[in-house]
DNA sequence: TCTGGGGTCCTGCGGCTG
DNA sequence: TCTGCAGCCGCAGGACCC
């Protein structure tokens, strides 16, 4: 999709079409998350700091982001990508990969297919966006970015180096600021200048691994298959304050809301998980996390909390340490269908998992805030 | 100027084990 | 019994993507 976020909510209120409309957190430390075209042509991008936005581009819309709109728009695409072919991988929210190649027979070739699908998706849903046909994934999503907003562009296999060559570095996948920095360094702006640099040059400045798989696509191979059930390896939540926190109650507390909100979601996808990491981010940014893993998996609230708060307090943060943000993440996971449970003796049978799974069904008839923990209950509530 | 939240992947190090 | 080595795993941090 075309800068997702904005063009739903254009969509929504027309009143906002031409005009610069930018999407993000409404308080003082978001960034944005979505830009219409008219605001990128006034520097606006991405990711940038919100309050700088405002400085640039006073003139804007700013709007805060309705996510679960977009979530059911993004449903609606994909379907619409499935009904082509069931070779569909999702990206993102607004973005995925599509295998036509045993579709071409019954609706066409790839051009024609990418055309129906533009046209559908602009009937439907009322927005634009743009498609990348080529013989691998990267090519396709590069030629994709090539010919935003609104665009369709084929690259056949014997044009992608021609079409890839001329583009700066940056567009590689893989290469951001640091990465492009280090190109920049040996004299690399090009795809082309890093096709005719020796892998070697590239594994010794960049890392084994960065470098040949730059190497690789710069020479447009990429062999990766479109694979339509990627399994998910961790679920989290994070969250920034307002204002910096010093006071640990208060951070155990955010723990406790974010353990339970990454324990619904491993419930929800089914898995249960080994290991647990905290993210904790100082006032001046710097960030370090710390993790520990279990001598079972597990997807209940009180342990994964309990492991976080042990965490936290092993990392000596919790003497007055001014942090900005928290974060709850759980990596390991297997699918609780296949999760041995270790029995043990003299120990009475877990019950909060039993607990915990009648909650998610109260909240999915009744919303998230039908029960919670006492601890979680606002003084003024 | 002041930097979100959801993730993935890679690297380096140290400890354990055969 | 001791030592050296290789491989694996856990952990921490960093770069990157949308």
């Amino acid at each position: 999709m075309d800068a997702f976020y904005a063009s739903v909510e254009i969509r929504d209120r027309p009143a906002l079409a031409g005009r610069p409309v930018i999407v993000g957190a409404s308080g003082s430390r978001g960034v944005v998350l979505s830009a219409s075209y008219e605001a990128r042509a006034l520097g606006i991008r991405s990711a940038m700091p919100i309050t700088r936005a405002r400085r640039i581009c006073p003139q804007a819309d700013f709007i805060a982001p309705r996510h679960e709109v977009y979530g059911r728009v993004s449903a609606e695409v994909m379907a619409v990508f499935r009904a082509v072919t069931p070779q569909v991988e999702p990206l993102s929210l607004d973005e995925a990969f599509l295998d036509v190649s045993g579709s071409v027979r019954r609706l066409g070739r790839p051009a024609r297919i990418a055309a129906v699908i533009r046209a559908t998706i602009a009937e439907q849903q009322g927005i634009t966006c743009s498609v990348g046909v080529a013989p691998s994934k990267f090519v396709a999503k590069l030629a994709s970015a090539h010919c935003k907003p609104d665009g369709l562009l084929v690259v056949p296999a014997d044009r992608v180096l021609d079409f890839l060559h001329p583009l700066p570095v940056g567009a590689l996948w893989g290469v951001g600021e640091r990465t492009g920095e280090e190109l920049a360094r040996l004299g690399l702006r090009t795809v082309g200048d890093i096709a005719q640099t020796p892998v070697a040059t590239l594994q010794r400045e960049l890392g084994q691994a960065a470098g040949s798989h730059l190497a690789a696509l710069a020479w447009g191979r990429d062999e990766r298959p479109v694979v339509a059930a990627v399994p998910e390896k961790s679920v989290g939540a994070e969250e920034t304050f307002a204002a910096d926190v010093d006071d640990p109650e208060v951070i155990r507390r955010e723990l406790l809301r974010l353990a339970g909100r990454t324990a619904r979601s491993l419930r929800a996808s089914g898995c249960v998980a080994r290991t647990v990491v905290v993210k904790l981010r100082l006032a001046n940014f710097r960030t370090i996390t710390r993790s520990r893993t279990l001598r079972e998996p597990t997807e209940v609230t009180s342990v994964i909390y309990e492991t976080a708060c042990a965490l936290y307090t092993g990392s000596g943060l919790d003497r007055r340490a001014r942090l900005r943000l928290v974060g709850v993440r759980v990596t390991g996971l297997t699918p609780v269908a296949t999760a041995g449970v270790q029995l043990s003796l003299g120990e009475p049978a877990p019950s909060w998992q039993q607990a915990e799974r009648a909650v998610d069904r109260i909240a999915g008839r009744f919303g998230p805030d039908a029960v919670r923990r006492a601890a979680l209950v606002e003084p003024h509530e």
